[in-house]
DNA sequence: TTGACAGTTGAACAATTGTTCAATTATACT
DNA sequence: AGTATAATTGAACAATTGTTCAACTGTCAA
């Protein structure tokens, strides 16, 4: 009642609230979405795709400094996107996920292909 | 060489660069995912999943004022992610794409099931 | 044509987010 | 131990983004 805007069909706004997932799935699941929504994380996970990299070598693929790496690494590594191993003063970074490199090529797809 | 960071692996860096898509290609592909990475559209999107509403009741199912849902459903019509129909004083609004029910599925099942 | 209602719009504001800079940790090598 | 290099971290800053508020457009009905 909060909103105070009158309803055209009562029964088809309360069919459609209950239908209506939870909020906190709605919050994981456009989290999971922002990850994406940056070009520099995009831009290291394809880098990354069947192709692990120590930091260096990822900013000079990606012509980025190893702060905004690191930075960006930290985010995609507490999202489980990325895994990481040490080789004696370098970190090896790896895709930690199959399912990602789906999701974003399905993305692509529907960008370049059909509608749109 | 803009970064100045000491390469590791030469060659590796250099098919690596080779293999990125392009920078254009890389911001169409985040502007896509940054659509859904806002809980707001995330709601509007499922709440019209299979289910036609009018500005109004869409304000009512999902407890936002007008202008809010107006300026996100702008962003939405703009990504051709939802169409509308105006009947008489309303405006009905109803996903325009049905990949992008796929997309979302694809990443709540991703987030629920298997790993993470 | 006037009043009421549905929806849109732009500007202001607040919050979030990405990058930079400087300092710090950790490892390797001499 | 001391130095050099790789990477991380936190704070400051800049940019982007979502919501609110108020004004506006367009449509219906009396």
């Amino acid at each position: 009642m909060s909103v105070d805007i009158a309803i055209v069909d009562k029964e088809k706004v309360e069919k459609t609230k209950q239908k209506m997932i939870s909020d906190t799935e709605i919050y994981n699941i456009s989290d999971f979405f922002k990850i994406f929504g940056d070009s520099t994380r995009l831009k290291i996970i394809y880098a990354l795709e069947n192709n692990p990299l120590c930091v260096g070598d990822l900013c000079n693929v990606l012509d980025i400094t190893k702060s905004a790496a690191s930075h960006q690494l930290n985010i995609l590594r507490t999202n489980k996107i990325v895994k990481f191993q040490k080789k004696g003063k370098n970190v090896i970074y790896m895709l930690d996920d199959d399912h990602v490199s789906l999701i974003i090529e399905t993305a692509r797809n529907h960008l370049n292909e059909g509608n749109r």
